[in-house]
DNA sequence: GTTATTGCAAATGATTTGCACAAGG
DNA sequence: CCTTGTGCAAATCATTTGCAATAAC
């Protein structure tokens, strides 16, 4: 966790009058060890390694507040859950590419793709807030070698995209 | 119900083995005798008007099947439940614009962006198959008059995004 | 007659919440 | 102390599913 969030998240705490424990310090600390994105059932496995345990009430609590302070942002990579964002306060944009086939979700910024959001959203008579694109994608390797390791692990995983469980 | 669609869906039934059911029907009447994108919710309500009733689970197993027919596209503007949008033959990409403000949805195209999109895609090393860019974006009616009718609208009806309700 | 379809009610599954108890400050 | 935080179990809520009865073809 860099001190940039910690400092964050102390003042976000302290504005709201809120308290210091150790299961939230836990699974912040967790949450922030690693700058990939998560579910919040990713985060429940992760601690389930640790001897700090806490409940799944407290897990989503942590999450929405730690949301509201603005260090995690929640996206929506097209499956039934959320996935959460940690590493997001140097990337304005939130671009996800998913493989249909294997479901491998690639992250990528681009510079024109923002500007030209920005002149539609002013063009539409809105002013901009935020924007995440969603491509989904066929795999290259698939295509080209025949088979794609991806899909071979999701296949072990049982994970194969779409990921709807309901 | 355009006589594409029409054919298209008729197609389908046959090639699946499937039968002609008036629930089905009548569903597929209310979806597309407008051009309007709708939950699931929405369709349920619009049937009650009519004398075709049909159950939930049928209205849902209809949803899905247009979706596999290729005739429905399942989009998501970030509340917790699907949307679908019937008049997508025309319109290869999904964007929507999303007024945190008031709500409001705007469904728009944009040439750049599709070309942009495709180059990005390929430099990853995959082939696009679809695209969706949801963009939030502040009501600028709200900003320069003080007031926005949607907003009011919206208040009224409790609807204020995010319109999660979970 | 088969086999797909329907309606009902029960199941699902991620997330939320009420409540009594525990514990920061 | 006083309030916020926690864990548990129960509640939500959109969507799915098992099953027996119906209805296409």
């Amino acid at each position: 966790m860099t001190p940039e969030v910690r400092e964050r998240l102390d003042t976000f705490i302290k504005l709201k009058g809120l308290r210091n424990t150790p299961q939230r310090d836990a699974i912040v600390d967790v949450i922030f060890s690693s700058d990939e994105h998560f579910t919040a059932d990713d985060l429940w496995e992760k601690l389930r390694g640790t001897d700090a345990r806490s409940s799944r009430a407290t897990l989503y609590r942590t999450l929405s507040l730690l949301t509201e302070a603005g260090l995690l942002q929640e996206i929506d990579l097209g499956d039934d859950q959320t996935t959460y964002d940690p590493n997001f306060l140097d990337k304005p944009a939130h671009n996800h590419l998913v493989c249909v086939d294997c479901g491998k979700v690639i992250e990528f910024e681009d510079g024109h793709l923002e500007v030209l959001n920005d002149c539609i959203t002013r063009r539409l008579g809105f002013r901009p807030v935020k924007q995440s694109l969603r491509i989904e994608a066929c795999c290259e390797e698939l295509r080209t070698n025949g088979r794609c390791l991806n899909l071979i692990q999701a296949r072990l995983e049982g994970k194969r995209f779409p990921v709807k469980k309901r």
